[in-house]
DNA sequence: CTGAAAGCGCTTACAG
DNA sequence: CTGAAAGCGCTTACAG
């Protein structure tokens, strides 16, 4: 069977006894149309389920669309969807559109996803980069379109921001162990090498060097991959267990708690990231604002699109401990 | 300062030394176009820094666009981002690309985002019907859009559909509780008013009848809203506390741990949806995958790109009991 | 407040 | 394999 035609404005015009022109501006400038007017288009197009294509307009009013790109690289971890939840949230409120990409954490699916959320045009790209440079993003950003990077700075490329205070909450973390009388504590993180690891290691060696305890080496548990369980194994599974463990983030915090039961070893416990039942197991953790976050860099990029040549502003985020009793040496609640 | 402006086509070819339709086979038809004259071409646009102009090119297509929709009414509950997740995985395996929009669960903003991705012409509208009414879509699909609905049904609407078995999975929780020996099995819902609860309470019932406890309608505590830690509490903190469970999605199950603890009341529980430390946690619950849900859901959506006239199809996920030791009657694991 | 012409950047027929 | 013309659906100047 042939589908019924799609009616074009042309078509509502017509309808409507109107010009193009006419029809045109009902959608555009509704308040200089005369009342009956408008009434007798939004009939006819009511009639032939009319509704404009944002495409033809978009191109005719010179490429910029209300559509702002969202670029991730692993969509498997529950603060990036928070990120993008809060994200969605702004730029709805600001009447546009989210499109989103996921590189699946390669390099080459990074640069891809990128051209492919340009060549549509978005207004703003806004991106947890990944890959170890995004340069290629440069001749773009010459062209206008604003980028923001989230979670992790863009590495050469002139970028707007929105980081987390990483090292800082570390070192709360690393410190509230401290303070409850802990000397053997163990950092354990995956995914090592991203920027955000680097600062959380970097806030975990200033306070134990700070308490006279620099030479922490043996303590740090780092995975450049994503064997969290792994790590966590290797960590508490030895013939001296640390008394304490800093999680580099909310998968680890987990992953500690899959070990410390299967091993029944109860290190003390501070995560980095807040999670869904950390308040039920009484796990302290350094807190923080995921959907803050992404409402941070929306409304940096709402503001990059009506003024584009500020210069770039990088954004850190506090982080909060919130403790719940995993930071003392009695062990975990659970 | 005035910025660089964006090459065309028209730019590249002139540099090139080509024709305009020259230019844009290296694009469309690469295969077709002598490998000396591709390079040129491709080195010409390098310089500019030209990028295909996928608007254009899809206006003049005739509106399929290489981009699929999803409506989400809200955005927190950490199953649809996992649902999400899946559909953006098989949607760019197949070249096509994610524009979400959220509606804030109200019924005017799911009409009104679903219009603005339709008038972006989305080659698919994926959606999480929150609305009480979908017949607003009909013209839409009468023109030939697919329309996929995930985890409720689509009402008063023609369309695909990708749902659990609500009803079986719940039958399965209350039956293992049964199982272990309970009787005053309470069964506990927020947002019960929407079609998932609806199911899953019938399961539930089944259950309980079965058993020759049909009248059990002292122990369903149900609300409307979002009041997940309210119930909880309205069920646990009484006299005769039910001595088992069923939560009706995976932040009912949270809530119920939660209230347990601050009441120290610890009944069985057996939660519909699994969750991060479900496991650590020993809590049984109705298993099922989100990621394949989305996975289908956008899978559906490509075939009926490619054969739009096919009649709908509605597909029933299986769910899956994974016991691990709160479903007897000894209470929490923690 | 309304209208006829031109054009946004690309691709589709139609020729060669 | 390459080219000159027309047009996708809309809006922007330019007139009235």
């Amino acid at each position: 069977m042939a589908l019924p035609q799609r009616a074009t404005l042309d078509d509502v015009a017509r309808l409507a006894g109107v010009s193009r022109k006419t029809a045109s501006r009902v959608y555009s400038e509704p308040e200089k149309v005369a009342a009956a007017t408008r009434e007798q288009v939004l009939a006819a197009a009511r009639r032939l389920r009319f509704r404009p294509n944002t495409l033809a307009r978009t191109l005719r009013r010179g490429g910029a669309t209300s559509t702002v790109g969202l670029l991730i690289g692993e969509m498997s971890n529950p603060f990036y969807h928070a990120v993008a939840a809060g994200i969605e949230h702004e730029l709805s409120a600001s009447g546009l559109t989210l499109v989103m990409g996921s590189s699946d954490d390669t390099e080459e699916g990074e640069e891809r996803v990128a051209d492919a959320l340009l060549s549509q045009r978005v207004a703003a790209l806004l991106m947890i980069p990944s890959a170890a440079d995004q340069s290629y993003l440069d001749g773009e950003r010459q062209l206008g379109t604003p980028v923001i990077a989230v979670d992790r700075p863009a590495r050469n490329l002139l970028a707007d921001a929105v980081l987390l205070q990483n090292r800082a909450g570390a070192r709360q973390a690393a410190e509230a162990l401290l303070n409850a009388g802990h000397r053997r504590i163990a950092y354990l993180a995956s995914r090592a090498d991203i920027h955000t690891q680097h600062e959380r290691l970097a806030g975990y060696r200033e306070a134990m060097a700070t308490a006279g305890l620099g030479d922490a080496a043996a303590l740090e548990h780092l995975s450049d991959d994503d064997a969290e369980d792994t790590v966590a194994r290797a960590a508490l599974d030895t013939a001296e267990p640390p008394s304490a463990v800093v999680a580099g983030n909310n998968r680890m915090s987990v992953a500690v708690l899959r070990a410390a039961r299967e091993l029944e070893t109860r290190p003390a416990l501070v995560g980095f990231d807040d999670f869904d039942t950390a308040d039920v197991l009484g796990i302290s953790v350094i807190s923080h604002d995921p959907l803050e976050m992404g409402r941070r860099a929306a409304a940096l990029a709402v503001e990059r699109i009506a003024r584009p040549t500020t210069v770039p502003e990088v954004i850190e985020l506090p982080t909060r401990l919130v403790l719940r009793g995993s930071e003392s040496s009695t062990g975990l609640a659970f």
